[in-house]
DNA sequence: GCCGTTTTCGGCCCGACTGTTTTCAGTCG
């Protein structure tokens, strides 16, 4: 039996071989824009499988649904166990190589039996590359200096470290008096969790001039390309960042095309094709050769203006993944996405008194600060002694500090007890109901025993919710981005928990956590469970996290009634009570 | 290999940039 993700991993694999075989490149296409499909399928997907529903799904067809049922359910596919054959293993690596496609690897491996990146590396320094048809000695010498960059960094970055330099780009062109607009595109607009580049969008009327500025840009470390109407460079810190440049009128098509996703906007462009039109970066203009009577173009000056010319609300960038955002905008049934400025509160926050780094008073005053109604404390709980966690002595002193300090603010700021519960090896909790009862809320996660199987930790996290003080459920998955894989939990079987037990899931907002992830969200929604976003700030700095798990939440359809943070103080009290009061 | 208001064949997004090329192939987004 083969999960959803193992499948992905297989269609992708397959469409490299396919590209190193130098098939047909639609061929190859349908085998990944299949793997894209089922990135954004959120159902059940064994039972889809079973049930031979994989194939209503758009972009996969009879023959890719015949193979991924084989592979589910007997777990090995023969037609790829044949094409793996025909290549080493160690070919893939090639491709992490930017530069390097299909058809130089496919020359790279034919002509000199290169299959590694090692290999690459060698060859290319004693000029074997450069002597092959198609390469030369530029060639060779940008292989070796992006195989030496990559020994360096590891080529995805956090939402948090882009957001730096995203704003320090666009504060390096505050005031150029040749800008008339900016915006950042490209994931890092999209709110994806990890980003691969940033791109930089700016209508002028003085390219060259924007070029040159953008090259003084001083955190750059070396210029990838330049031309007339964008260049690339790396940042010190290993980021690559695009700059386009285009003319103001073409602004809102830049802007959407290089925001994407390029599945959402292969789907614009189809909608464009049925009115005759055709839209690119610059335009929405009169396909050329359509035998259709195009339809006339209404004036266009905003990206609003463009998704209303094609029949659709405008759809902000955290949706744009072609996972059901264009249905809904064609029918008005978009969300209305949850703002930061709805936040009144939040849960999940550390002191001093367990691994955090500024004392209880320190936090409430940074809270109260940044405009908050309500700051919850939510400290490691006993098992979690890798982070101070708080025995039953010291917890219950923390609920008597809280009430002592809540008095000395106004009554439009409180300080919430509450306790980050380890979720033990067998599900039960790290404190006995009594001492639960003494808290406004509890927050339960799992910091230990990482490596169940899908099926125990699944009834492990289950178990917990069930018990009637379990307000949150903590960072379901416990994944740490681009470093700690999730542990094997089941989400779906989690959200339906979530939903029976009235226990709220927490989006972590840590950018290293993003944790329920954005796919699950729409599902869970739908089945009415709500979302609390939580900082797990263990600093005053870390409650500025919540801007991600905003970001994170939108791009989960979220709205304002679906965030329980979004409630007013003596609401939200109401809320917290009433599972435990069932 | 997928898909269909162009519907079972014949398309499939396309423009910018680099490097290797005397007019374009490969890669990227």
């Amino acid at each position: 039996m083969k999960t959803k993700e193992q499948t992905i991993e297989l269609l992708e694999t397959i469409a490299r071989l396919l590209e190193i075989k130098g098939e047909n490149p639609f061929k190859i296409r349908a085998y990944t824009n299949a793997a894209r499909a089922l990135e954004t399928f959120s159902d059940n997907f064994p039972a889809a499988v079973a049930e031979n529903r994989i194939g209503e799904l758009d972009g996969i067809g009879d023959a890719i649904a015949k193979k991924i049922s084989e592979y589910v359910q007997t777990g090995a596919l023969e037609y790829f166990e044949k094409l793996q054959a025909e290549f080493p293993e160690t070919i893939f690596e090639l491709f992490e190589i930017p530069g390097l496609g299909g058809k130089k690897v496919k020359a790279l491996y034919e002509q000199l039996g290169i299959k590694t990146i090692a290999e690459l590396e060698v060859a290319a320094k004693d000029g074997r590359v450069a002597e092959l048809a198609g390469f030369g000695a530029k060639t060779a010498t940008n292989l070796i200096q992006a195989i030496e960059r990559r020994r360096k960094h590891s080529g995805r970055f956090l939402l948090s470290d882009a957001k730096i330099w995203s704003d320090e780009l666009v504060e390096h062109f505050q005031g150029h008096p040749d800008v008339s607009q900016i915006s950042p595109g490209g994931s890092f607009r999209r709110g994806r969790e990890t980003i691969g580049d940033l791109d930089i969008l700016i209508a002028t009327k003085q390219p060259e001039r924007i070029i040159e500025h953008f090259l003084q840009f001083e955190p750059i470390d070396r210029v990838l390309a330049r031309g007339e109407t964008k260049a690339s460079v790396l940042l010190k810190c290993g980021i690559q960042a695009d700059l386009r440049v285009v003319a103001n009128h073409e602004f809102p098509f830049a802007l959407g095309y290089f925001t994407g996703s390029k599945e959402h906007n292969v789907v614009l462009r189809g909608r464009a094709l049925q009115n005759g039109w055709t839209l690119n970066e610059y335009r929405l203009g009169p396909e050329p050769g359509s035998k259709k009577v195009p339809k006339p173009i209404p004036e266009i000056q905003t990206e609003a203006d463009l998704y209303r010319a094609l029949g659709l609300a405008y759809i902000p960038p955290e949706l744009r993944e072609n996972h059901g955002e264009i249905e809904a905008a064609e029918k008005g049934e978009l969300p209305n996405l949850i703002e930061l400025q709805n936040l009144r509160g939040t849960f999940h926050n550390h002191t001093s008194e367990s691994d955090g780094h500024n004392t209880l008073r320190e936090m409430a005053e940074a809270a109260n600060q940044l405009g908050l109604e309500y700051l919850g404390i939510a400290d490691h709980s006993k098992s979690s002694f890798q982070a101070h966690g708080l025995d039953e002595k010291s917890l219950l002193r923390q609920v008597e500090q809280i009430r002592e300090l809540n008095k000395a603010f106004d009554a439009d700021f409180q300080i919430l007890s509450g306790i980050e519960c380890d979720i033990l090896r067998d599900g039960q909790l790290d404190f006995p109901d009594e001492v639960l009862a003494q808290l406004d809320y509890v927050v339960a996660s799992v910091h230990a025993s990482f490596t169940l199987s899908e099926k125990e930790m699944t009834k492990r996290i289950i178990r917990a919710m069930e018990n009637r003080f379990v307000t949150i459920l903590g960072h379901p998955t416990g994944r740490l981005l681009l470093s700690r894989e999730p542990y094997q939990v089941d989400l779906v079987e989690i959200i339906k928990a979530a939903q029976a037990t009235g226990t709220v899931i927490e989006l972590n907002a840590n950018p290293r956590r993003l944790d329920m992830d954005w796919r699950y969200w729409k599902l869970a929604k739908e089945q009415g469970v709500r979302c609390a976003i939580n900082p797990d700030a263990h600093s005053v700095r870390g409650l500025q996290d919540l801007w991600f798990g905003i970001k994170a939440a939108r791009k989960g359809w979220l709205t304002r009634e679906d965030v329980i943070n979004c409630l007013r103080l003596t609401d939200m009290q109401k809320l917290l009570r009433k599972k435990r009061d069932s």
